[in-house]
DNA sequence: ATGCCAACACAATGTTGA
Protein backbone atom coordinates (compact mmCIF):
# COMPACT_ATOMS: atom_id res chain seq x y z
CA UNK A 1 0.00 0.00 0.00
CA UNK A 2 1.20 3.38 -0.97
CA UNK A 3 0.12 6.43 1.41
CA UNK A 4 1.49 10.16 1.08
CA UNK A 5 1.45 13.20 2.65
CA UNK A 6 1.30 16.58 0.82
CA UNK A 7 1.00 20.53 1.65
CA UNK A 8 -1.04 21.33 -1.60
CA UNK A 9 -1.68 25.13 -0.79
CA UNK A 10 -4.50 25.64 -2.49
CA UNK A 11 -6.78 22.14 -3.43
CA UNK A 12 -8.71 24.17 -5.42
CA UNK A 13 -6.18 25.73 -7.53
CA UNK A 14 -4.24 22.00 -7.52
CA UNK A 15 -6.51 19.84 -8.31
CA UNK A 16 -5.35 18.53 -11.64
CA UNK A 17 -1.59 18.16 -10.35
CA UNK A 18 -3.40 16.12 -6.92
CA UNK A 19 -5.43 13.59 -9.91
CA UNK A 20 -2.14 13.36 -11.63
CA UNK A 21 0.31 12.79 -8.42
CA UNK A 22 -2.42 9.91 -7.18
CA UNK A 23 -2.61 8.47 -10.55
CA UNK A 24 1.47 8.80 -11.58
CA UNK A 25 2.22 7.52 -8.01
CA UNK A 26 0.04 5.04 -7.68
CA UNK A 27 -1.10 6.69 -4.41
CA UNK A 28 -3.57 4.40 -2.17
CA UNK A 29 -4.41 7.48 0.37
CA UNK A 30 -3.05 11.06 0.39
CA UNK A 31 -2.91 13.52 3.65
CA UNK A 32 -3.59 16.55 2.68
CA UNK A 33 -2.83 20.14 4.45
CA UNK A 34 -3.49 23.83 3.53
CA UNK A 35 -7.07 23.19 1.26
CA UNK A 36 -7.10 26.83 2.08
CA UNK A 37 -10.88 26.38 1.61
CA UNK A 38 -14.42 25.35 3.32
CA UNK A 39 -15.68 21.61 3.73
CA UNK A 40 -17.94 21.88 0.90
CA UNK A 41 -15.86 23.86 -1.27
CA UNK A 42 -13.56 21.33 -1.41
CA UNK A 43 -13.64 20.03 -5.43
CA UNK A 44 -14.65 16.13 -5.26
CA UNK A 45 -15.86 15.54 -8.93
CA UNK A 46 -12.34 14.83 -10.31
CA UNK A 47 -11.45 12.83 -7.23
CA UNK A 48 -14.32 10.62 -7.52
CA UNK A 49 -14.08 10.12 -10.94
CA UNK A 50 -10.96 8.88 -10.49
CA UNK A 51 -11.62 6.64 -7.44
CA UNK A 52 -11.09 8.28 -4.46
CA UNK A 53 -13.26 9.62 -1.68
CA UNK A 54 -12.69 12.74 0.54
CA UNK A 55 -12.74 13.07 3.75
CA UNK A 56 -12.06 16.93 4.40
CA UNK A 57 -12.17 19.67 7.18
CA UNK A 58 -11.98 23.18 6.08
CA UNK A 59 -13.43 26.31 8.36
CA UNK A 60 -12.21 29.33 6.08
CA UNK A 61 -9.73 30.07 3.33
CA UNK A 62 -6.96 28.94 6.14
CA UNK A 63 -5.57 26.23 7.08
CA UNK A 64 -7.62 23.40 6.17
CA UNK A 65 -6.73 19.49 6.06
CA UNK A 66 -7.95 16.27 4.42
CA UNK A 67 -7.43 12.23 3.18
CA UNK A 68 -8.30 11.55 -0.18
CA UNK A 69 -8.80 7.31 -0.19
CA UNK A 70 -9.25 4.45 -2.82
CA UNK A 71 -9.23 2.41 -0.23
CA UNK A 72 -12.52 2.53 2.13
CA UNK A 73 -12.59 5.46 5.00
CA UNK A 74 -13.72 3.25 8.25
CA UNK A 75 -14.03 6.72 10.55
CA UNK A 76 -13.11 10.27 10.66
CA UNK A 77 -12.05 12.32 13.33
CA UNK A 78 -11.94 15.91 13.01
CA UNK A 79 -9.36 17.63 15.38
CA UNK A 80 -7.86 15.61 18.04
CA UNK A 81 -8.90 15.62 21.48
CA UNK A 82 -6.80 18.15 23.21
CA UNK A 83 -6.04 19.96 20.61
CA UNK A 84 -5.66 23.77 21.38
CA UNK A 85 -7.29 27.23 19.92
CA UNK A 86 -5.78 30.08 18.69
CA UNK A 87 -5.37 32.17 21.61
CA UNK A 88 -6.60 35.40 19.64
CA UNK A 89 -9.36 33.69 18.40
CA UNK A 90 -10.23 31.01 19.91
CA UNK A 91 -11.54 28.21 17.42
CA UNK A 92 -9.68 25.38 17.11
CA UNK A 93 -8.24 25.72 13.37
CA UNK A 94 -8.75 22.74 10.96
CA UNK A 95 -5.10 21.94 11.30
CA UNK A 96 -5.65 18.47 12.08
CA UNK A 97 -8.41 15.39 10.68
CA UNK A 98 -7.67 11.66 11.47
CA UNK A 99 -9.02 9.08 8.82
CA UNK A 100 -8.72 5.48 9.70
CA UNK A 101 -8.71 3.09 6.41
CA UNK A 102 -8.44 0.11 5.03
CA UNK A 103 -4.66 0.05 5.33
CA UNK A 104 -1.97 -3.02 4.62
CA UNK A 105 -2.89 -6.29 4.48
CA UNK A 106 -6.97 -5.18 5.94
CA UNK A 107 -5.48 -3.77 8.97
CA UNK A 108 -7.15 -0.86 9.60
CA UNK A 109 -4.36 2.52 9.64
CA UNK A 110 -5.13 5.69 11.43
CA UNK A 111 -3.43 8.62 9.30
CA UNK A 112 -3.31 11.43 11.29
CA UNK A 113 -3.19 14.45 8.48
CA UNK A 114 -1.32 17.45 10.60
CA UNK A 115 -0.40 20.84 9.67
CA UNK A 116 1.51 21.81 12.38
CA UNK A 117 1.15 25.55 13.39
CA UNK A 118 4.02 27.92 11.47
CA UNK A 119 5.07 30.16 14.84
CA UNK A 120 5.78 32.57 12.72
CA UNK A 121 8.36 34.34 15.20
CA UNK A 122 9.97 33.78 17.95
CA UNK A 123 8.59 36.35 20.47
CA UNK A 124 4.84 36.33 18.37
CA UNK A 125 2.09 34.49 20.32
CA UNK A 126 1.96 31.96 17.93
CA UNK A 127 5.28 30.67 18.91
CA UNK A 128 3.76 29.61 22.34
CA UNK A 129 0.73 27.65 20.32
CA UNK A 130 2.88 25.74 17.87
CA UNK A 131 4.44 24.36 21.28
CA UNK A 132 1.74 23.96 22.88
CA UNK A 133 -0.21 22.16 19.60
CA UNK A 134 2.37 19.91 19.77
CA UNK A 135 2.49 19.16 23.23
CA UNK A 136 -1.18 18.24 23.06
CA UNK A 137 -0.76 16.38 20.06
CA UNK A 138 2.08 14.10 21.94
CA UNK A 139 -0.58 13.77 25.11
CA UNK A 140 -3.63 12.43 22.45
CA UNK A 141 -0.40 10.18 21.06
CA UNK A 142 0.37 8.95 24.46
CA UNK A 143 -3.30 7.60 25.21
CA UNK A 144 -3.81 6.06 21.98
CA UNK A 145 -0.52 4.31 21.69
CA UNK A 146 -1.12 3.19 25.55
CA UNK A 147 -4.77 1.65 24.74
CA UNK A 148 -3.49 -0.44 21.99
CA UNK A 149 0.71 -0.50 20.99
CA UNK A 150 -0.22 -2.79 18.14
CA UNK A 151 -2.26 -0.41 16.63
CA UNK A 152 -1.36 1.14 12.80
CA UNK A 153 -1.12 4.78 12.92
CA UNK A 154 0.59 7.59 11.13
CA UNK A 155 1.27 11.01 12.22
CA UNK A 156 2.02 12.95 9.01
CA UNK A 157 2.08 16.35 7.26
CA UNK A 158 3.39 19.51 7.15
CA UNK A 159 5.47 19.70 11.04
CA UNK A 160 6.76 22.89 10.50
CA UNK A 161 10.13 21.99 12.22
CA UNK A 162 13.47 20.91 10.50
CA UNK A 163 14.56 18.76 13.22
CA UNK A 164 18.50 19.50 11.75
CA UNK A 165 20.69 21.98 10.58
CA UNK A 166 20.99 20.18 7.54
CA UNK A 167 17.33 20.07 7.35
CA UNK A 168 17.85 24.13 6.05
CA UNK A 169 19.78 25.45 2.84
CA UNK A 170 21.79 27.84 5.09
CA UNK A 171 21.33 27.62 8.71
CA UNK A 172 22.74 30.72 9.83
CA UNK A 173 19.80 32.47 7.72
CA UNK A 174 17.30 30.98 10.12
CA UNK A 175 19.46 32.26 12.95
CA UNK A 176 16.98 33.40 15.13
CA UNK A 177 14.05 32.08 13.40
CA UNK A 178 11.29 29.75 13.80
CA UNK A 179 11.65 26.31 12.74
CA UNK A 180 15.18 25.59 13.83
CA UNK A 181 14.49 26.76 17.40
CA UNK A 182 15.33 24.01 20.73
CA UNK A 183 11.88 23.83 21.99
CA UNK A 184 10.24 23.41 18.83
CA UNK A 185 12.88 20.43 18.04
CA UNK A 186 12.64 18.88 21.16
CA UNK A 187 9.12 19.18 20.67
CA UNK A 188 9.44 17.10 17.62
CA UNK A 189 11.95 14.73 19.47
CA UNK A 190 9.26 13.52 21.67
CA UNK A 191 7.58 11.65 19.61
CA UNK A 192 10.26 9.09 19.01
CA UNK A 193 10.48 9.21 23.40
CA UNK A 194 6.84 7.99 22.95
CA UNK A 195 8.10 4.93 20.81
CA UNK A 196 6.77 7.02 16.73
CA UNK A 197 9.45 6.29 14.50
CA UNK A 198 10.01 9.06 11.67
CA UNK A 199 10.19 6.68 9.09
CA UNK A 200 11.55 8.97 5.86
CA UNK A 201 15.15 10.09 7.15
CA UNK A 202 16.75 6.82 6.75
CA UNK A 203 15.44 5.99 3.52
CA UNK A 204 15.74 9.37 1.93
CA UNK A 205 17.07 12.81 1.86
CA UNK A 206 15.76 15.77 0.37
CA UNK A 207 14.15 19.25 1.03
CA UNK A 208 10.51 19.08 1.24
CA UNK A 209 9.95 22.90 0.70
CA UNK A 210 11.59 25.47 -1.21
CA UNK A 211 9.81 29.59 -0.80
CA UNK A 212 8.48 30.73 -3.97
CA UNK A 213 10.64 34.17 -3.52
CA UNK A 214 14.08 34.37 -4.11
CA UNK A 215 15.00 31.63 -6.65
CA UNK A 216 14.86 29.24 -4.17
CA UNK A 217 13.76 25.97 -5.77
CA UNK A 218 16.44 26.76 -8.85
CA UNK A 219 19.16 27.00 -6.01
CA UNK A 220 18.06 24.06 -4.08
CA UNK A 221 17.49 26.54 -1.16
CA UNK A 222 15.09 24.58 0.80
CA UNK A 223 13.78 22.86 4.04
CA UNK A 224 12.51 19.54 5.22
CA UNK A 225 9.87 20.10 7.29
CA UNK A 226 7.20 17.04 5.89
CA UNK A 227 7.42 14.24 7.87
CA UNK A 228 5.82 11.18 8.45
CA UNK A 229 5.69 9.30 11.87
CA UNK A 230 4.93 5.89 12.02
CA UNK A 231 3.86 3.83 15.93
CA UNK A 232 5.64 0.86 16.22
CA UNK A 233 3.73 -1.42 14.29
CA UNK A 234 3.54 0.99 11.29
CA UNK A 235 7.00 1.58 11.10
CA UNK A 236 7.80 -2.23 11.06
CA UNK A 237 5.70 -2.40 8.17
CA UNK A 238 7.41 0.25 5.78
CA UNK A 239 9.35 -1.16 2.99
CA UNK A 240 10.70 2.75 1.45
CA UNK A 241 10.12 6.21 1.56
CA UNK A 242 10.40 9.07 -1.45
CA UNK A 243 10.29 12.26 -2.18
CA UNK A 244 8.70 13.79 -5.05
CA UNK A 245 10.83 16.74 -5.82
CA UNK A 246 9.89 16.62 -9.38
CA UNK A 247 6.35 18.42 -7.97
CA UNK A 248 8.04 21.25 -7.09
CA UNK A 249 8.85 22.22 -10.63
CA UNK A 250 7.04 24.14 -13.27
CA UNK A 251 3.85 26.69 -13.70
CA UNK A 252 1.09 26.07 -10.64
CA UNK A 253 3.06 24.33 -8.33
CA UNK A 254 2.74 24.23 -4.54
CA UNK A 255 5.87 25.09 -2.75
CA UNK A 256 6.28 21.59 -0.95
CA UNK A 257 6.07 18.69 -2.39
CA UNK A 258 4.28 14.67 -1.75
CA UNK A 259 5.90 12.53 0.59
CA UNK A 260 5.26 8.73 0.16
CA UNK A 261 5.70 5.92 1.92
CA UNK A 262 5.34 2.78 0.96
CA UNK A 263 3.51 -0.11 3.56
CA UNK A 264 3.55 -3.88 3.48
C1' DA B 1 17.02 22.78 -15.38
C1' DT B 2 13.76 23.82 -11.93
C1' DG B 3 13.16 30.62 -12.71
C1' DC B 4 12.96 35.82 -9.57
C1' DC B 5 5.91 34.95 -4.53
C1' DA B 6 1.30 32.93 -4.33
C1' DA B 7 -3.23 32.09 -2.41
C1' DC B 8 -7.19 33.86 -0.25
C1' DA B 9 -11.22 37.43 0.37
C1' DC B 10 -12.77 41.31 -1.43
C1' DA B 11 -12.91 44.83 -4.41
C1' DA B 12 -7.50 48.19 -3.18
C1' DT B 13 -5.11 46.22 -0.46
C1' DG B 14 -4.46 43.14 3.70
C1' DT B 15 -3.23 38.51 5.65
C1' DT B 16 -0.69 34.47 5.76
C1' DG B 17 2.96 31.53 4.88
C1' DA B 18 8.39 29.88 6.34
Amino acid sequence: MRIATWNVNSIRTRIDRVVAFLERENIDALALQEIKCKTEQFPLDALREAGYEVAAHGLNQWNGVAVVSRVPILDVQIGFPGQPAWNESGIVEARALGAKVEGPGGAPLTMWSLYVPNGRELDHPHYGYKLEWLDALATYSTGVLAEDPARLVTLMGDWNVAPMDSDVWDIEFFAGRTHVSEPERAAFRKFEDLGFEEVTRTRVDNYTYWDYQQLRFPRNEGMRIDFVYASPAAATRVVSAQIDRDERKGKGASDHVPVIVELT
